[in-house]
DNA sequence: GGCTTCTCTTGACAAATGTCAAGACTTTTT
DNA sequence: AAAAAGTCTTGACATTTGTCAAGAGAAGCC
């Protein structure tokens, strides 16, 4: 059940057996059917998550009912809407599995609690929650920047593994990009 | 010198007299010339830049020429290159006054002891962080899945002091839209 | 096995956006 | 005061991207 979690926090940091059994205390198993809803706009985000199988995302649905990927999160990574969970107001995103997944749920009280009792874990948070800035902020350059076939090539070389996990046109909706244009700009890829 | 400084920061946290000083040692003033560089692409950023007076912006230059600008930085906003400052890589981005300015520099080592000795500056340190993300996050969803149009009406509506202050240009650049297409939905909407 | 749903592609066309160039006006520099 | 640089707008046109619709194939469901 925490296996996963155990190898991945084992290579963020120095965490004593004590350490993991306290935070694995606090953790909430959970599993998912594909297409099961997470979170659905409207909820206040409870929780931290973290996919320890499977694949989730994390995405947006306009007036016009368009969804936009804000996040893709296969194993090994974190999900939840932080603002929500923040300000403890209702969530205008929507979380759900795109492969039977299986997740661990970390509430925000908790959450709180670990970084102040173990110094590595609250390490760690920083630490990613730097990297995180780090990987909007990019995203924020590539989508200022580039056209939709830059877009779909960046993608495709920087997250080999996501692209031929997911349909193309949840790779559009993460793009800002329409589905059609994605796949006409593959297709003229090939080509060359 | 420090001010603007001091009146910001108090709004932020609790602190002391003694904390005032100790991290005002520790920083650099610094003026600034309308266009003048603070950052070039190439250099190492090295310290963390407060705003207490002017406009900076943070912007990209790629292979055709274009500027993409990352972030505009007005008084009481903090700026630089984390990623450089963190990794010690030269930075892709340059930094340049939009106005004369005054800014205040704080050396990264700095930056890690003041969070060290100073509780409140730490927490204050990773409130700025976690707003930082919201706002990266938010305007990745503006970008992902607003017209040109719609991406201005919102800039305009949430940042109603900047509009006013950068040339139309700028923000066609900070938006991700040409500057001709922006003349042109600003003055579509100005008939509505 | 057969039905349904998803996924991807392609065509035809529409709409949005970009590019280039020119001109008017303002601000800055010398 | 004159010159230079920057700003904004507008037109004409090209290019990119989106929309709608149809169809083929794959995957999932009962």
């Amino acid at each position: 059940m925490f296996e996963a979690f155990r190898k991945y926090l084992s290579g963020k940091g120095t965490f004593t057996t004590h350490d993991y059994e306290l935070i694995e205390s606090v953790l909430t198993f959970k599993k998912l059917r594909k297409r099961q809803y997470f979170l659905q706009a409207g909820d206040v985000c409870q929780f931290h998550t973290f996919v320890s199988k499977g694949f989730l995302r994390y995405y947006y649905v306009d007036e016009k009912g368009q969804e936009h990927i804000m996040q893709f999160a296969p194993e090994n990574y974190w999900t939840g809407d932080r603002e929500s969970m923040y300000l403890g107001l209702p969530s205008k995103y929507n979380i759900d599995a795109v492969e039977d997944s299986e997740i661990l749920l970390l509430k925000k009280e908790d959450h709180d609690i670990m970084c102040k009792t173990i110094p590595a874990f609250n390490d760690f948070v920083s630490e990613t929650l730097k990297k995180n800035a780090a990987v909007l902020h990019e995203r924020i350059r590539i989508s200022i920047s580039l056209s939709a076939e830059e877009k779909y090539s960046y993608f495709i070389s920087k997250y080999p593994s996501i692209s031929n996990r997911v349909p193309l046109h949840m790779i559009a909706s993460y793009l800002g990009v329409s589905a059609e244009t994605l796949s006409r700009v593959r297709s003229q890829s090939v080509k060359k």
